[in-house]
DNA sequence: CTCGTTTGACCCGTG
DNA sequence: ACACGGGTCAAACGA
């Protein structure tokens, strides 16, 4: 079993731009490299079949809370295998304990309490309770070997805040997973059985990035769970609003600072605000959705490759 | 029109 | 070989 996983890891590893699919399509497909990602697989499957079809106009979300309900309802709160969880949880918020006046209060603590220390960074270390760390994908793409390699995870295992006002708990688990930067498009939905809520795939809007990402979200529309998977190759798609300033360049020019984004959590509002705070400066405990943050790290991204273009 | 979401069906790995 | 379950696809819709 780990051997897969194992095995998932390497293939995705040196690609970091070249959705292969670790899964196996490709393979029987017959060596489609040349090929576009992901696209003619279906060429191999060729086969016409009528799939869905939308009748119901309305009350769809209607249904779909109905069934989260019975769902939890019947559920019991039986968290079993959770720990075995093969993939990698980015993050945990809350699981279902805590709620939005708990992320206020770590998004409030910002670098103070949490940052540093509760970064999930290296599994090493004990994520809180509610905070789980996962990866799913290659720490280390052959892109920047000489990056440290928690930058890279940090980077894959952006953490995600709720960012959630009003919305979120309106709508119950839809919305964009979380801003990080980046667009998601949303291709699934599926309701699984260890978790007692709904789990929303993501993938990356952009042309060439395989990245995939699993959210969990509580009926309340508070993430209890979040994987990624992959990696991005764009910079980054955010378009208006922060320019980017120098002052990342010149924190990540500092070793001092590079390190500082190391041991930051990775490019989760939440806790990146804090780092963002602390680094930036003191604007708004509450980062919008596209804080600096994401800025930040997405300039530790491009800097770290930069970096290491340099350095070399 | 374009882009993103919704959602049932399909694919495929595992037991 | 069958059943189960997670992950993905793609038509229908909506903004
Ligand atoms: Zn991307």
């Amino acid at each position: 079993m780990e051997i897969k996983e194992a095995e998932k890891l390497v293939i995705a590893k040196p690609v970091a731009c070249r959705p292969v699919f670790s899964n196996s399509k490709p393979v029987l497909s017959g060596a489609i490299n040349a090929s576009p990602p992901a696209d003619f697989s279906e060429n191999a499957v060729a086969v016409i079949r009528p799939r869905t079809m939308r009748f119901k106009p309305t009350c769809n979300n209607d249904l779909v809370a109905a069934e989260a309900l019975g769902s939890a309802a019947s559920h019991p709160p039986k968290e079993v295998s959770e720990s075995k969880a093969k993939s990698n949880v980015v993050y945990k918020p809350i699981a279902k304990l805590v709620s939005k006046t708990t992320l206020s209060l770590l998004a409030n603590l910002g670098g103070h309490g949490i940052s540093p220390t509760r970064e999930i960074t290296n599994a090493g270390a004990p994520i809180q309770p509610s905070n789980r760390v996962n990866h799913q994908n290659d720490p280390k793409p052959d892109i920047h070997p000489d990056f440290p390699v928690q930058s890279e995870k940090k980077k894959n295992a952006t953490l995600e805040n709720s960012e959630d006002d009003d919305k979120s708990l309106s709508n119950n688990a839809d919305l964009r997973p979380l801003n990080d930067g980046h667009n998601w498009r949303k291709y699934g939905q599926k309701q699984v059985k260890g978790s007692e809520y709904p789990r929303s795939y993501f993938k990356c809007t952009h042309p060439n990035c395989p990245v995939k990402k699993k959210v969990e979200k509580t009926l309340d529309g508070q993430i209890a769970e979040i994987v990624y998977k992959g990696e991005h190759n764009h910079p980054k798609p955010l378009p208006p609003n922060h320019p980017a300033h120098d002052t990342t360049r010149n924190e990540v020019n500092n070793p001092n600072n590079i390190e500082s984004f190391v041991a930051a959590p990775p490019t989760n509002d939440l806790l990146t605000a804090g780092t963002c705070n602390a680094s930036v400066s003191t604007s708004n405990s509450s980062l919008g959705p596209s804080g600096e943050c994401e800025e930040v790290s997405e300039s530790l991204e491009a800097e770290g490759d930069d970096l290491k273009s340099k350095r070399a």
